[in-house]
DNA sequence: CGCGCTCCCTGGCCGC
DNA sequence: TGCGGCCAGGGAGCGC
């Protein structure tokens, strides 16, 4: 499901829905997604209020009143959901259940299980096994033009593969990466190393143009992607080049092409993407 | 060390 | 309709 986007959508309504409500109680239906379940993850929250929904990179941060964070992260396709009720019947995927005050329920639900819930405190947030080595926030300021510049300096590997690399720059996915190039007119298979300072430029821009015009819309929705309100969101009526082998380019007509690079599919324009 | 490949897992869709 | 194959928004780990 998600990229920068996405996540950021998905913050956004839990903050708003979440923010502020006690732990009642917590259900683990299995013992682990991508990484196991901390063991006591329970005990820590139960009775705990939500302080604060926070994004770093793609990962949803939930801080409660003992300085305790939910890292959570939503892999291909997790999903939070907020119901009014308590919840008697539960989808198969719905592997972390959480009673909250005001008679909500939070669940988590991942069919594919590449996602990740665990805990670390929040003096040693930023030190985490999993948030420690990532790169900028696309969307700050830190990630600009000289940066850019820098770290493509003697990277081999294509242009999309790097901006996709989270060491490197967060956020930016399979979808993203495509649309940004595409709006910066380079080729996805172009080594890193190659852009001038250009091109470099134009793609920091787009970026965050496509990242941030993606957020207003309230991400894209494929397939059964819904944000936790139940609402879905609308960037995908907005898809330059993903998605769209073998149609017309919005712009020049030719067709647009479907490559793999490192095991994914990648969408662009030959003739307006050089 | 930088990079690509494979794998984790389930489900939806397509072609036969 | 049933079934096999292929594909999917991410990322860790491994080997070259």
């Amino acid at each position: 499901m998600p990229e920068l986007p996405e996540v950021e959508t998905v913050v956004r309504g839990l903050s708003t829905a979440i923010t502020g409500l006690r732990v009642e109680g917590v259900l683990l239906r299995r013992k682990d997604v991508r990484i196991p379940f901390p063991k006591d993850l329970a005990k820590q929250i139960t009775g705990q209020t939500i302080r604060s929904v926070t994004r770093r990179a793609k990962y949803i941060l939930i801080t409660f009143s003992n300085d305790q964070v939910m890292i959570a992260h939503l892999g291909m396709s997790g999903k939070f959901l907020v119901k009014q009720g308590r919840v008697k019947d539960y989808d198969t995927h719905d592997h972390m259940v959480c009673a909250l005050s005001g008679g909500k329920t939070l669940l988590f639900n991942d069919p594919r299980r590449f996602g990740v819930v665990t805990l670390a405190n929040a003096a040693e947030l930023s030190s985490h096994a999993l948030l420690a080595n990532l790169g900028p926030e696309p969307l700050s300021r830190d990630f600009d033009e000289t940066y850019l510049l820098e770290v493509l300096k003697h990277k081999k590997q294509p242009i999309k593969n790097a901006i996709m690399d989270q060491h490197l720059v967060v956020g930016v996915g399979n979808i993203y990466a495509a649309e940004s190039l595409f709006l910066s007119g380079i080729n996805p298979q172009k080594p890193a190393e190659m852009l001038i300072k250009m091109d470099v430029s134009r793609l920091v821009k787009n970026i965050k143009v496509v990242l941030e015009a993606a957020i207003k819309s309230g991400g894209s929705t494929l397939r059964d992607y819904v944000r936790s309100s139940g609402d879905v969101g609308y960037f995908q009526h907005h898809f330059n080049v993903y998605g769209r082998q073998k149609l017309p380019c919005f712009t020049c007509k030719s067709p647009i092409l479907m490559i793999r690079q490192a095991g994914r599919s990648t969408f662009y324009c030959a003739r307006c993407q050089k």
